[in-house]
DNA sequence: CCTCAAACGGACTACCGAGTCCGCTTACAG
DNA sequence: CTGTAAGCGGACTCGGTAGTCCGTTTGAGG
């Protein structure tokens, strides 16, 4: 068997859902007993699984990254580079704010966590929509999420596709 | 003449440059312990004359904002609009990241301080260059800061200028 | 000088959040 | 059913920061 008791994972379950949804909130600010509590569990219980806030932190990014990276394998399959990639971005984006403070998570992790699958599609389409002209070349593939992520932040609340089109302007060629 | 001891002006003046020069390296989370060594006084004379933390920063904020503004008259002075929004972004990105903390500082205060005259000069460059054309024209003044200052802060530390380049290229008409 | 209010600064309080520990509870194997 | 190790959770420690208070120092007017 799992090596783990059933009060266990269902409690690790419940502990990254409640986390994904304080972060999800409040960004990294958030606190382990805000989640713990959410979780109905004590939060001794959430550091045994997760020696630090940001291994919860990480772990939540993880399985949030996992999403997008299905996304990302469509947009590989279309044929149409240019599209691909500014579809991609929308669609990642769109799936993003329904999370808003995982931006800021994300950016507060910096580089430990990024799935280096997501990590290598994304250089993937990036360069692929390049080569096919319809993306500017003087931006490196690393560049064009943080550029996404740091306009999708400072957005007020109901504008952020507003911003994301300044952006994705912005990097046409 | 000032109702103020000659040592109290002058510490008055050292908190500010102190905290300036921290909260431009810290951004918001600098603490009022590390401003008050760096000044070299006692924290509780950094309290006196800033009640609260947030009341220094906007101090902080005011007196950057005012070198900005010098900036912008300029800007609304040259007879080309478009040209002085580009060259005022260029220029006044050029003069924050001096400061790079600042900017994070400023996304913390929100509304509150943002020197109303810089407010209505921004306003002005920037509905003057949509008239002219040079600028999309379904942006609100106001969007355009926030837009420029998430693309300077999420770049990596030499790289502000490439990030600021997009957004500005997808500012255009 | 001398006085004294203004100003100083550091000890102190209050609070908050991360991470540890240990006595109690409970799943489950035999 | 029972023994026991895995798991639980809350009390506790520790560190760090905002903001207060008050005994001491000092600038400046008379």
């Amino acid at each position: 068997m799992t090596e783990l008791r059933a009060d266990a994972r269902r409690n690790h379950e419940r502990v990254l859902d409640a986390a994904t949804e304080v972060f999800a909130a409040s960004g990294p600010d958030a606190s382990i007993d805000e989640i713990a509590r959410l979780a109905g569990v004590g939060h001794g219980t959430v550091f045994r699984r997760f020696p630090t806030k940001d291994d919860l932190m990480y772990a939540v990014i993880e399985r949030h990254v996992a999403q997008i990276c299905s996304l990302a394998e469509e947009a590989l399959a279309s044929d149409d580079p240019a599209e691909a990639f500014f579809g991609f971005a929308r669609a990642a984006a769109e799936l993003g704010m329904t999370t808003p403070g995982l931006h800021k998570c994300i950016v507060h992790c910096g580089e430990k966590p990024r799935g280096a699958e997501l990590e290598e599609l994304g250089t993937k389409i990036v360069s692929r929509a390049q080569r096919a002209g319809g993306l500017r070349r003087d931006v490196e593939p690393s560049d064009v999420a943080p550029l996404i992520r740091a306009a999708l932040i400072a957005a007020p609340p109901g504008q952020w596709r507003r911003y994301l089109d300044v952006v994705l302007d912005g990097l046409r060629s």
